[in-house]
DNA sequence: TCCGAATCGTTGGCGCAGCCAACAAGTGGG
DNA sequence: CCCACTTGTTGGCTGCGCCAACGATTCGGA
């Protein structure tokens, strides 16, 4: 009879705390998009197409990991808002040219608040150098992971 | 009135940082369920059950953070591999009393190495001295928002 | 003691997220 | 010229997190 079972039961604890941290934010992220009316898809391809400039859905899905059958969705509702406009490529007839607008500028901006307010209410606890190390250490995740 | 507009910016993406990282950790997470046949759900009823002991589906639901809705259909499925048992509540005919079975704790444990696994993969650009502050800070979060 | 409030399990439903398959139209290389 | 590939689109699937409603039961206060 070990007198450790603890060890085994604080790798899965470590790793459910990960499974916790990240439903949190998500939560919290989710909720801060949802009281403008939008979701972590606007921001997503809103965000490629300001850091990038105008592409084609199919790039914009690589950009931002989306799936093209989202992209087709995400890009019909941003352009019933107005904060992008779809047109066909002159140069290949396959594919449609997405353009960000002024509005989905100003929109972009205000998301970048929110989510800049959700990330503050979520790291209230910590001081700022544990926020910069927090940063530092996702960075380097997601770097190494592609 | 700031010559920048990078730190709005900066704010923005750190705060997507998160949300990417979350997404990473949840797809690497949910991978190494499936593998096993299991989901999310399925570990924190376990996890639950095994840490505290029998319960009601309603306090299940309350140390997990699941819907009682959610808590029916898990206990469903666990019910269906025997890893629990539910049977009605002798003192109180509301409550079904949920047991994990022997079974259900050497699945819990296989879960806890698949877990486990998980966390290195996604930890694995980290020294051991920066995954223990990430655990600590990731704890102070969760700590702090209940 | 009786009645209203609260709790419990269950069913059914909603929206978001991530993914996959299939298709027609179009493009490009051998 | 043909074949392989890309693109946009439609439709579908699973998981997750949540909410509303219901009948049955229990509990607390008048």
């Amino acid at each position: 009879m070990e007198t450790s079972g603890a060890p085994l039961r604080l790798r899965g604890a470590a790793s459910w705390l990960l499974g916790q941290a990240t439903t949190h934010a998500h939560r919290l992220v989710s909720e801060a998009l949802g009281a403008v009316d939008a979701r972590r898809y606007h921001y997503s391809l809103l965000a490629a197409l300001d850091e990038f400039g105008p592409a084609s859905q199919a790039d914009l899905g690589r950009r931002g990991g989306l799936d093209r059958s989202d992209v087709v969705a995400t890009v019909n509702e941003l352009a019933d808002k107005g904060f992008v406009e779809r047109r066909p490529d002159p140069g290949d007839k396959r594919r449609n040219i997405v353009t960000v607008t002024p509005s989905g500028v100003a929109h972009l901006r205000h998301l970048d608040r929110v989510l800049g307010q959700a990330q503050d209410a979520l790291l209230a606890p910590l001081s700022a150098a544990e926020r910069e190390e927090l940063v530092r250490v996702l960075n380097a995740v997601l770097e190494h992971h592609g």
